[in-house]
RNA sequence: GCCUCUUUAGCUCAAUGGCAGAGCAGCGGUAUCGUAAACCGUAGAUGUCAGUUCGAUUCUGACAAGAGGCUCCA
C-alpha cells in the first residue's frame, strides 16, 4: 500500500474504513457491471471518496443516465451472486501480462514499482480481476445499499492534454435509511443553492443577454454588497490602510513588466488599441498600485505602506467552470498592497491574518480550513529559489508565530511567491477559494520599487498582495448559502416590513416607516390589498427580519405587534423600544 | 474547452408531429381582515438559426445559455 494511501486510511475510524471498503467494493461491482455490458471498456481508477465513489473508464460508446437502470440491474446480478472478494500479491511481470491491453494499468504498475510497493491484485469470485490495493469487503453480497448518480467526463490525471474518459459517480451506504437521507440532505442543500435563492430573493441577475459571468448587482444584492464595503472600510481604516480608486483600463505594458501578460494572456480579454498603444481591461490591480508607490520618492519612515482598494477586474474564465457567483468573469476584489522592510513581513503578514479571522468571525463561517500554496516543480514561476526560499520562511514563520493549522499545497503558489488561502466550503461540499495572502520579492524588483533607508541607501520594499474576502462576488455566494438565505440584520436588505392590517392603518403604518427609517433603518411598507397572513407569509419566505404588524389595537395605542422571521411573536411593544433592539442587533452583527 | 444532461409565461411546473395548459407573481375589481396563501376577472410563453415534413414547441443539426463533473492513488 501505499505511504500517501496508509496515512489517508489510519486518520479514519474503523467505521469510517469499512464504509471507505464497503464503497470501494462497490465500485468494483460497478466496473465488472460495466465489463459485462461493454466488454471493449478499459478501466481506468475507481475509488471510494468522501461521499461514495466513481468509476473511470475508457469505453468508445456513449454512456449517459438512461443507461443507469440497465447498469444496477448487472450490478445487482453480481451483489446476488455473492461472489468474494480475495486478495492476492503478484510480480510486476504477472501484472504486466495480466493487463496487457490496458495502458493505464500498465502506468499504475510503473508507478506502484516506482514507489517499491507490492502489487496487490483483487479478484472477485472468477468473474474479475482488478490491480487494487483495497481494502474491500470480504464478499459483494453484503452490498445493501447504492445508488448510481451521474456521469461525467474527467481527464485521465486531471488534465486537459489527456484523453477524456467516462466517469460514473454512485453512492453507497450501510444500509438503505442512511442512503435515503444522504440523499434527502442532498436535496436540502440544493435549496439553499445562492443561485436559486439569489434569484427568490431578488439580490443578483445573470442574463444571458449581457453575457456569461457578468453579474448584475440588483437594489437589494446591492445593499448587501454596500454594507460588507462599509465594513471593509471602517476596518482597513483602523488598521492603517490607505483607500484609492484606480481605472478599469491600462497600457498592456503595465501587465507585461509585472509578468502577468506572459503566464496569463489566456485569461486576459485581448488588447485594445487607443492611439497608438495597447490597453488591457484590468486582470488585477497590482500595477496600478505600484504605480502609485512609485508616483513619489519613499522613505522606510513611510513603511509598511497599505495601498487598498475595493476593485472590480475582468478575467476570462472558461465557460465550463463559471457557477453562478462562485466563479464570474467581473470581479469585485478587496484588494490592497502593503510595501514594506522585510524585517517587517512577519509582523505585516499576522496583522492581515488577523485582519482576515476577524472577517470570518463577524460572518459566522466556521467551514474552512487554510492551504498555504507553494511552489511545484512542473509549474512555471518567476525569480531564483534563493528569493523563494526566503518568501517561504517569512510566511511559515508568521504562521508558526499564530500557531496556525494548515495544509501545504505545492503547485497553488502565485507565480510570484508562496501564499496562504482561506479555503471555504459551498453548501454542495465543493471548495472555494476566499481569502489570500501572498508574499512578493518579485514585483517590486520588476518595477523598480524602492525606499531610502536609514543609512540613505535605496532598497527593494517587499510587497504583500491581500484580500481578505477574495471577491464580493464569491463571498456573497458563500453568505447566501450559509445562511439559507436569512442574512443577519445588518446585512438584510430590508430590515422591517410594516403591514397595515386594513386600510385605515396605512397612514399609521407610512409614519412608522418613517420614524424607522430616519433611525437608519432600513424599512418598507406593504400597504397591497392583501390579507396580512399574506403579507406575513410572503415577508417571511424574502426572509426579512422583522414584520411590524399596525392595526386597531397599535393605531391608538401608539405600539407596534413585532414578529421575527422565524415565527417568533415579540407581541406589542413601544417603537423606541423596538428600535433599541434594532440598533443592538445591528451593532453586533449577529 | 472537454464529457453527460437541460432549456415551455417573471417564477414553479404540465402537454403535444396538427389551436400549448395550470398555480404563484403582474394588472383590473370585490372584500378591510390580528400573525405563513381571501375571492372574481384579465393579460402573458415553446432560447436562436437552419434542416426533415403538407405541417415542428415536439424529430435532426449547429449555435447560445444553464447544470453536474474534469488527479480525494492502482
Amino acid at each position: 500500500m501505499s505511504k500517501i494511501l496508509d496515512e489517508k486510511l489510519q486518520k479514519r475510524s474503523i467505521e469510517e474504513r469499512e464504509l471507505w471498503a464497503l464503497r470501494h467494493t462497490a465500485e468494483h461491482v460497478l466496473h465488472t457491471a460495466m465489463q459485462n455490458l461493454y466488454p471493449k471498456l478499459k478501466k481506468a481508477m475507481g475509488p471510494a471518496t468522501e461521499e461514495g465513489f466513481y468509476h473511470d473508464c475508457d469505453v468508445d460508446v456513449k454512456i449517459s443516465e438512461d443507461n443507469f437502470p440497465k447498469i444496477e440491474k448487472e450490478m445487482q446480478k453480481l451483489i446476488d451472486a455473492d461472489l468474494p472478494m480475495t486478495q492476492e500479491y503478484v510480480s510486476a511481470e504477472k501484472a504486466r501480462e495480466l493487463f496487457k491491453d490496458n495502458q493505464y494499468k500498465l502506468e499504475w504498475i510503473d508507478d506502484i514499482v516506482k514507489r517499491g510497493d507490492k502489487i496487490s491484485l483483487y479478484e472477485m469470485g472468477d468473474v474479475d480481476v482488478d490491480l487494487c490495493s483495497g481494502p474491500h469487503l470480504s464478499s459483494t453480497g453484503q452490498i445493501k445499499a447504492y445508488t448510481l448518480l451521474s456521469v461525467a467526463g474527467a481527464y485521465w490525471h486531471g488534465d486537459e492534454k489527456n484523453k477524456m474518459l467516462t466517469r460514473i459517480y454512485g453512492t453507497c451506504f450501510a444500509t438503505q435509511k442512511e442512503l435515503d437521507e444522504y440523499l434527502r440532505l442532498l436535496e436540502e442543500a440544493k435549496k439553499r443553492d445562492h443561485r436559486k435563492l439569489g434569484q427568490q430573493l431578488g439580490l443578483y441577475v445573470l442574463t444571458n443577454e449581457v453575457g456569461s459571468g457578468l453579474v448584475l448587482w440588483a437594489p437589494k444584492g446591492a445593499i448587501v454588497r454596500r454594507e460588507i464595503e462599509n465594513l471593509i472600510y471602517e476596518e482597513q481604516t483602523k488598521r492603517g490602510y490607505q483607500h484609492v480608486y484606480t481605472p478599469h483600463i491600462g497600457k498592456k505594458q503595465l501587465w507585461q513588466t509585472s509578468g502577468h501578460w506572459d503566464l496569463y494572456r489566456d485569461k486576459m480579454y485581448a488588447p485594445m488599441k487607443i492611439d497608438d498603444d495597447e490597453y488591457l481591461v484590468k486582470p488585477m490591480n497590482c500595477p496600478f498600485h505600484m504605480m502609485i508607490y512609485k508616483s513619489q520618492p519613499r522613505s522606510y519612515r513611510d513603511l509598511p505602506l497599505r495601498i487598498a482598494e475595493i476593485a472590480s477586474v475582468y478575467r476570462y474564465e472558461k465557460p465550463g467552470e463559471l457557477s453562478g457567483m462562485l466563479r464570474v468573469r467581473y470581479i469585485t476584489q478587496d484588494d490592497a498592497h502593503i510595501f514594506c522592510t522585510e524585517d517587517q513581513v512577519v509582523d505585516e503578514f499576522i496583522g492581515v491574518f488577523d485582519y482576515m479571522a476577524f472577517l470570518l468571525k463577524t460572518f459566522g463561517l466556521t467551514n474552512y480550513y487554510l492551504r498555504l500554496g507553494l511552489r511545484s516543480p512542473k509549474e512555471k514561476y518567476l525569480g531564483d529559489d534563493v528569493v523563494w526560499k526566503k518568501a517561504e520562511d517569512e510566511i511559515i514563520k508568521a504562521i508558526e508565530k499564530k500557531d496556525l493549522v494548515y495544509e501545504r499545497s505545492e503547485g497553488n503558489a502565485a507565480f510570484y511567491g508562496p501564499k496562504l488561502d482561506v479555503i471555504v466550503k459551498d453548501v454542495l461540499g465543493r471548495e472555494w477559494q476566499c481569502g489570500t495572502i501572498q508574499v512578493d520579492f518579485m514585483l517590486p524588483d520588476r518595477f523598480g520599487l524602492e525606499y531610502i533607508d536609514q543609512s540613505g541607501k535605496p532598497k527593494r520594499p517587499v510587497l504583500i498582495h491581500r484580500a481578505p474576502l477574495g471577491s464580493l462576488e464569491r463571498w456573497m455566494a458563500i453568505l447566501i448559502e450559509h445562511y439559507a438565505g436569512a442574512l443577519p440584520l445588518w446585512l438584510s436588505p430590508v430590515q422591517v416590513v410594516v403591514i397595515p392590517i386594513a386600510e385605515r392603518h396605512n397612514e399609521t403604518a407610512g409614519k412608522i416607516v418613517e420614524a424607522l427609517r430616519s433611525a437608519q433603518i432600513r424599512a418598507e411598507i406593504d400597504d397591497r390589498n392583501d390579507t396580512m397572513q399574506a403579507k406575513i407569509r410572503n415577508h417571511t419566505l424574502q426572509k426579512v427580519p422583522y414584520m411590524a404588524i399596525i392595526g386597531d389595537r397599535e393605531r391608538v395605542s401608539d405600539q407596534i405587534a413585532v414578529r421575527t422571521r422565524s415565527g417568533k411573536d415579540l407581541k406589542t411593544m413601544y417603537l423606541e423600544k423596538f428600535l433599541g433592539r434594532l440598533r443592538k442587533e445591528i451593532e453586533s452583527k449577529s
